[in-house]
DNA sequence: GCCAAATGTTTAATCGATTAAACAATTCGT
DNA sequence: ACGAATTGTTTAATCGATTAAACATTTGGC
């Protein structure tokens, strides 16, 4: 490895103490340090090609400009939008992001957590998964500001950015009562995380609200690994049942792609036997042959508020805030005859 | 912010130095520390939730087990499937990913690369884009360990690992000519990047061994930015030709999803009309209504080899090595009737 | 009992940048 | 012309962990 250039480099160089290299450099106290040994220093450290060395700096200023993004997996296309618009929010204040996928994973995510930590990451932006509560409490009592995303939980006082859930649910169900569907189902996920949970709430509430009973048949659950067989295996048995659904509700993206993947090998057709709205925007529902009506969540906004949050938490102390965005319904040929 | 623990919190607590703090929590040199002490230290350590700061350690052992990423765009899905399975073979090797998307910008890449190695990252992994040939020559020169992926420049001696394009375009047009297609159109990339290139390449350079004569009708370029709109002009003029392909090439995901969109909207029926293949695998393609002939990328052995070469490469100097993988083709319903 | 080897622990320099405080050299006001 | 203010630069401590080398104490061999 060649050797690199530090400011001791430059101030030999010049003949001057490395403080006043480094005065220079950040242009500090220009007012008092002489112009032409100012310029001997920038002309110095460029013919040196200088670079800082940040971990230095962030020894001594205990500030990395760097966060750590905590995504359920980087490989969904709902977890890689709002990296890639959150890495744009956060180059914006000069953050650096450093990622990892937690795969749903407690210990996983915990791991990560750590690692992000130790590194001395200015802080995080975490999607969290089940049973991360206890690593988030950690994360609060030490003072580390954080901002989760997607999902949370509720009353523990924690910054909070997502759509509302439950009204995103209860719209969905809504759009399928009105196209005069009957028998409506859902496939949602076993999961003790209060955001989706909601979804299946919406769903039950707007059923409730028509004056309508909620068949346990038609409500199936799956959990967050192994969807593609679980979610393969409940549009079997739905598909099966004396009186199949009408109308279905796929309450994420991924459940989405395997029970469209699934319906294309049966012979059931969409609207036409089957309306379908779904949870949130992919190439791949767009390019079903029936287009998916869905809710589209306002990611940019939610990767703005996330970022900016977590600036002012770094900056200092402030209360924790939740903010609920509304998703879009966006209507389209799946559910629409 | 709460005060964090220090090695010297534990030294002060047991009432021994931090030399031998350090040594015990590393684990070095045991046979020659009492185990009472070192019990003592471990205890202390737990019960401080003492957490080693990673720059303090980076800055003294010039190692920050980080390395950096950079992709065109991390939220296509190219991109961040190999970037997940990148993730996941760092961190077997102990290492955390930083990342950044150079959306095809060659300064945005420099920005990024001057942002990685100012923070120290011990190698770097990159999908280069046009024009950033001096970036990496700078990096080699600085021996700063990189390996790059899905796209290099040969010839100057640098870590590669991609598929064979020129290949890959040949089978896949080889496949078209066997499903007897007579008028096989291509959109590719106008690019200075010679795996882009190849993938041309091996469509004429298939033609030719077939003995057909390359139709410039029918061979479409569009720039790297603003895809969609020159996707469906190319698609545009090429379905307006007196006399229109009854196959084509798609030579990327991208092109895939704005093309097959594009179908979508007019009555052409894929395979009857247009034979279809394309490169690489994705939800998308694979939702069409006629599933697509691709080119499937072995991600996770590219990924592999990326680390595993980038490992060597930060333990010792080593020679550059360029790894050429095959591509598998997938055929699918879109171009078989 | 005495020197050497083994055992246990500390000292102190170091990584590279930052920055308050000290120091030195001018300039200025009266 | 003398002390104060201004201008220009350096000193030195610090961030937290690592580690070679030094030091101190005990054990052992003969």
């Amino acid at each position: 490895m060649k050797k690199k250039i530090s400011l001791k480099d430059i101030a030999q160089k010049v003949g001057v103490s490395t403080a006043l290299v480094s005065y220079v450099l950040n242009n500090q106290k220009l007012d008092r340090i002489s112009k032409a040994v100012a310029k001997k220093i920038r002309d110095t450290a460029r013919e040196l090609d200088y670079r800082t060395n940040q971990i230095a700096r962030s020894l001594k200023t205990s500030k990395t400009n760097t966060i750590g993004l905590i995504v359920a997996d980087i490989s969904n296309p709902f977890s890689s939008s709002i990296a890639r618009l959150i890495e744009d929010e956060a180059d914006k204040h000069g953050y650096t992001v450093l990622y990892g996928s937690s795969d749903e994973n407690a210990e996983r995510s915990n791991k990560l957590v750590n690692i992000f930590v130790n590194q001395q990451v200015d802080g995080l932006i975490i999607a969290p998964t089940e049973h991360t509560e206890a690593q988030l409490v950690y994360l609060k009592k030490n003072d580390i500001p954080f901002v989760l995303i997607d999902r949370n939980f509720p009353g523990q006082d924690m910054n909070y950015v997502g759509i509302d859930n439950y009204g995103a649910a209860y719209k969905l169900t809504q759009h399928l009562i009105d196209q005069q569907r009957k028998r409506i189902s859902i496939i949602s996920f076993t999961s003790t995380l209060q955001n989706l949970a909601d979804r299946k709430k919406g769903y039950l509430e707007c059923l409730r609200a028509n004056g309508r009973t909620a068949d346990n048949a038609l409500i199936k659950e799956v959990g967050l690994l192994f969807q593609k067989e679980q979610v393969e295996q409940a549009m079997q048995q739905l598909l099966n049942l004396p009186e199949p659904m009408d109308g279905i509700l796929f309450t994420s993206n991924t459940i989405s792609l395997y029970a469209l993947k699934y319906l294309t090998t049966v012979n059931i057709r969409v609207p036409t036997d089957l309306a379908v709205v779904a949870f949130d925007e992919t190439d791949a529902a767009d390019m079903f042959y029936a287009p998916v009506t869905h809710i589209k969540q306002p990611l940019p906004q939610m990767a703005g508020i996330a970022i900016s949050t977590l600036m002012k938490n770094i900056a200092g102390n402030v209360a924790a805030i939740e903010v609920q965005l509304q998703g879009e319904m966006i209507v389209r040929k799946s559910s629409v005859e």
